[in-house]
DNA sequence: CTTATAAATGTTATATTATTACATACTGTT
DNA sequence: AACAGTATGTAATAATATAACATTTATAAG
């Protein structure tokens, strides 16, 4: 199960828009959107962004700097994160697939080195975008 | 094998430096870097980062905005890229394991998209790191 | 309830990363 | 020589992110 957390005012505000939003959203566009609430300040975005990401409500797509909501119910999941990303529509999905998500927090190299998170991200063209 | 690519003057100034560099490098700290060859602007290094980058001459580190010389000679790599970060020291390597490729590179899933490039990053403590 | 501590907020300024726009020059064909 | 494609130079600015400091709120312990 996942830990509750009890968001504080800033971090639900910027949850819910997160949460509603159909992609992934920028940081200066989570500020732009939420100024009517009285956040002003790019720091109190990035500050909710940093604590939504680091209990797993969220998930920075790296790649294109940007934030979604977490899909996974998986407590484990903000530690072992993967994402398709459609290169035409910039659409974003979390990949959710136990075999996936076994063989890669089970993956060990040569290196000595215990790995305890990963990201990572699929591109490629959405079945829409394909098509056109 | 890889195609040729004779680069530019820039493109080479600014590869070299990358892959003589033990880790990544910030593209601002490349800037300073190649100032002395005449490299004055953002711009400059950002088009060579960019064209190396296509070419898979480097890649870049998404989650920390850096970038490394690609140590692999497959062709194929640009489009298919592992990497472990130390998230102590911040060394960064390119992992190259022909089963993990194999897997992601065969990834498919229920959404009917077909990848066609990937980028996986691992995090972790490293041997000397872990050690401490 | 009071004290202590951690977490969150508010605010200003600034650092870092990256791109737009436009003019010019080089390179390799035909 | 003319063309097309690629690379360069330069200035300005956009977009992303953090530092520093003061204050407030929440949580837990005595």
């Amino acid at each position: 199960m996942q830990k509750e957390h009890n968001l504080s005012k800033n971090q639900k505000i910027i949850f819910d828009l997160i949460d509603k939003s159909r992609g992934p959203m920028k940081a200066y566009s989570i500020l732009f959107n939420v100024q009517k609430k009285g956040i002003k300040a790019p720091l109190q975005v990035y500050r909710a962004l940093d604590k939504l990401v680091e209990i797993g409500k969220i998930h920075k797509i790296e790649s294109r700097n940007a934030f979604i909501a977490c899909q996974n119910s998986s407590c484990q999941i903000s530690k072992a994160t993967a994402f398709s990303i459609c290169e035409s529509c910039e659409n974003v999905s979390e990949i959710s697939n136990l075999k996936l998500s076994k063989y890669l927090s089970n993956f060990s190299d040569s290196s000595g080195m215990k790995y305890s998170k990963y990201n990572l991200e699929f591109f490629g063209l959405c079945k829409k975008c394909k098509s056109k």
